[in-house]
DNA sequence: ATATGTGCAAACGATTTGCAACCCT
DNA sequence: AGGGTTGCAAATCGTTTGCACATAT
């Protein structure tokens, strides 16, 4: 099954579209980076960098792990990527207009993930009664799992 | 004999009653132990592992930093202490009958905390929806504090 | 041409671990 | 006595950084 859906800011960008946004930002395009970004477009939901890394090197052995972290960071300064960090290891990246919050199984391990809405009016309230708003999708949740309930 | 009172959620326990805990967990009760769980007890609100290390370092110059990760680790397998990874650095480490939520401001870093009951209702919805449970307490919700807004 | 990005290796901070000695129970 | 705990140092894991070289624009 294979979906189209290249969509610019509500489905998921291709990646051109992302190339498109790193040169626009003024940042090169380069091999390493074209690699980088087939690696999260094509890949599983939640990619640590070192599986990004991994992917990588497969069709492009010469590229480093510190490059793999250079170029998300990129990503990350235009707004495209986020990282979330899961506590016991390593974060995991996704793009950013996956707008959801993560939610990590601290039993398993599985990461859910929910559309930000489903948090919306606690936000709003938690923003009125302490003045902080809450900006979801950096950082995750934890809980049970349906399963390890 | 120990105390059997069950203090729930009324009020901070104290170092013996962590104590108490650990001893009834069948663990032993040593200097290092004690001096981490007096610096967990006496300390400010979110302190790290180092933080501890450095406080208990100053009466009990021997103990070591492992033993203070050790004791933490004790500590939240018998369930007192949870900590809360914030991402860039370490964790820090509190009582867990603290049942409140953290929020890390992403531009100053600050530290905040509110009552889990903030988020019970969308805790509910999102347990309806999805049947994963949220568990606040060990992760924290990012987003702006209210200075940095 | 030149700023930007790269590979490499080494540095880094946080945490863990193997091991012999130690000391609580 | 005996095994849980410790201190120590070295190992590990994820990530960052300094540097000389390569390359996209």
């Amino acid at each position: 099954m294979s979906s189209s859906d290249n969509e610019l800011s509500s489905g998921s960008p291709t990646a051109e579209d992302l190339l498109d946004r790193l040169r626009a930002s003024g940042a090169r395009v380069t091999a390493a980076r074209r690699a980088v970004i087939q690696a999260l477009v094509d890949g599983g939901p939640h990619p640590t960098a070192e599986d990004l890394a991994a992917k990588v090197v497969i069709s492009h052995p010469d590229v480093h792990r510190s490059s793999v972290y250079r170029t998300l960071d990129a990503l990350a300064e235009i707004g495209v990527v986020s990282h979330v960090h899961l506590g016991h290891g390593s974060a995991v990246y996704h793009l950013s207009d996956d707008d959801d919050l993560h939610l990590l199984c601290r039993l398993c391990g599985a990461v859910d993930h929910i559309p930000s809405t489903a948090m919306a009016a606690a936000a709003r309230s938690i923003e009125q009664e302490t003045g902080f708003a809450i900006r979801p999708g950096h950082y995750a949740l934890s809980g049970l799992c349906e399963r390890c309930k």
